[in-house]
DNA sequence: CTGAAAGCGCTTACAG
DNA sequence: CTGAAAGCGCTTACAG
């Protein structure tokens, strides 16, 4: 038994004492400051840990009195979000675990900076995070961890750097799945209708999009690809670019099911019928594809499975087990439905 | 203005300074010692409360409890449910104050009963509740605001009793805007396509529909009217029950969105166009209303609001405001899109 | 990256 | 009862 732990008094001192460093290390090692070497960082935690010593904000955590999350979302108003959230809620209230929702976008006049939620999310001694969004930055991300509140990022638009945990799907490997589900059908002009271009995942569904028609020798025409954002407008818009073409694609696989909702109600518009004159794929596999008609073949995403696993990874975190990866990705899985079927061409005739 | 409203720092010092006294002096005052002169207490503690100085413990409590309204869903699953948390969470930005989001269906092993969950909201000092479900009976609700938490239900499912506030739409005159829509475009076979028979909000837009019928002496065919619930099944149900009368209607009015969809895709499945063979009208005016192909005309409810009103109340009875009134009823609109249209044997042939 | 020194805000022990 | 002085636990600024 050491000296720290036969005398009562547990204080930032006697920490010092027992690490064999100075009471300002251990301050900073305590309020996440990054001007500490690795090796000492964690020979403290050691300590930190063996005695359980509590910080006054810790001790304010535990005043507080049930644990709670916080949620952070960019909005709330797609069923994307809202299926993630549901997820999060359900393994929330088997943990007994309140959920505090935040969503940048509804800020009143006093809208925080990065930092100054930071700064409350820690001081109100949060259990842990859960960001859907991109209002941190990856050192900020950091910076949670560091002060002990456990961060899960879900879907980021980049993979964060540094120690900060993510969640996603399997993006490119989907893309492939719904392009091979396509060219089995038998098509060969197909078109990749677009998210944003700079977002991560709709890179790597346009990946896996290419790589299936690269292992079919279909060249990759690049007036089939259309780049756009998440939203519907996108989808209206990229078809009526595509149906302009000479040779217009037979079939569309769309960056998500907005999108193709989008695109399928402009052809709808111009009498191009769905499946019959044109295949439409999705992504996400809300249940927009479902009520969709006709329904909407999609690469479902298990988003509520991402929401749980966001929130497990805290509970893992906060009972110290090291994670084995500080990426995961769950597995997409595509989901056949009524906008999908052969070219019109390969029909034969009633 | 004194010194100490002057400078930012509110220290134990500055009260003292402030007091004419010592630092020591409002230490134990603050503490609650008892070897202060009376008359020297009562003047500390009039700077104190003058100038909101919290001492540690204060401040931890504060940080604990921090302000924080409970909000109880259901379910999150309709975009009706997302409308309503969006209108809440909108208000508590504004007024900073923290969400704390349940959702009954997602209730672990470990599932509340009513009384347990209330110990907690109350022991746990939440500033408000809102309750967008039927899972509190009105006594319990009433006993959340005998306690001192303020309570709103949105759009219960029947009008509470006692002390309880309520939130709803003007689902009545909601129903009757769009009965007389159809009939002012001429249509008389009106079907009313209905959610759940004991809801409250659905027997007013039935009798909604009933009154615009019998203001223009249209009889009410019974036959017309089919009960179900307020999910897409009940629309398609419905709409089968409904095509297969000898007379089946021109037009059909469904208690919400979701049921009107639900209806569209039956309708769509046996080739009966809509608007052109059926006219169809919806309730809630949510984003399916507009994204829907043809674009649903729909009676909106105004479901941001509702959320933002509901927390508003709370709000106000925070602040010790009394309400004018323990119900309020928000104006629905109906907004006229493509589903609707004259019956066909009025219109000229071209 | 580390820690001696200074500082901050509060409390305690005690002289008057 | 009061408050000058000492002390406690932590943080900050900065020299090395």
């Amino acid at each position: 038994m050491t000296a720290v732990e036969q005398r009562g008094k547990l204080t930032l001192a006697a920490i010092a004492q027992e690490a064999g460093v100075s009471a300002p290390t251990v301050s900073k090692v305590i309020n996440g400051r990054d001007d500490v070497a690795a090796e000492t960082r964690s020979k403290v935690m050691a300590v930190l840990a063996r005695t359980g010593y509590k910080s006054p904000v810790q001790q304010r955590r535990n005043l507080a009195g049930r644990q709670a999350v916080e949620v952070v979302f960019d909005s709330l108003d797609s069923a994307y979000s809202i299926e993630v959230l549901n997820g999060i809620l359900d393994a929330a209230g088997a943990a007994d675990i309140e959920v505090l929702l935040n969503v940048t976008s509804k800020q009143g006049p006093s809208r925080l900076t990065p930092e100054q939620r930071a700064r409350r999310i820690v001081d109100e001694g949060r259990c842990g995070m859960i960001v859907v969004t991109s209002a941190f930055s990856e050192l900020q991300l950091d910076a949670f961890n560091r002060r002990g509140v456990p961060t899960v990022v879900i879907d980021p638009l980049n993979p964060p750097a540094g120690n900060v945990v993510s969640i996603g799907a399997t993006n490119w490997a989907g893309g492939k799945d719904a392009t091979s589900h396509l060219l089995d059908l038998g098509h060969r002009r197909i078109a990749y209708l677009g998210g944003p271009d700079g977002a991560e995942c709709n890179q790597a569904r346009l990946h896996g999009y290419l790589a299936a028609l690269r292992a079919r020798n279909v060249p990759v025409d690049d007036r089939y690809i259309v780049q756009g954002s998440f939203r519907s407008e996108a989808g209206v818009r990229g078809m009526k670019q595509l149906l302009q073409l000479e040779e217009p694609p037979t079939a569309v696989f769309a960056a998500n099911d907005t999108v193709a909702l989008g695109a399928l109600a402009e052809a709808r518009r111009q009498n191009v019928r769905v499946p019959e004159d044109l295949s439409l794929v999705g992504f996400d596999g809300t249940y927009q594809a479902e009520e969709s008609v006709p329904a909407l073949t999609s690469v479902a995403q298990p988003l509520q499975e991402m929401g749980r696993a966001a929130l497990r990874f805290i509970l893992r975190q906060m009972r110290g087990e090291t994670l084995d990866s500080r990426r995961v990705e769950l597995a997409t899985n595509l989901v056949i439905r009524e906008s999908t079927a052969p070219p019109l061409a390969l029909v034969p005739l009633a």
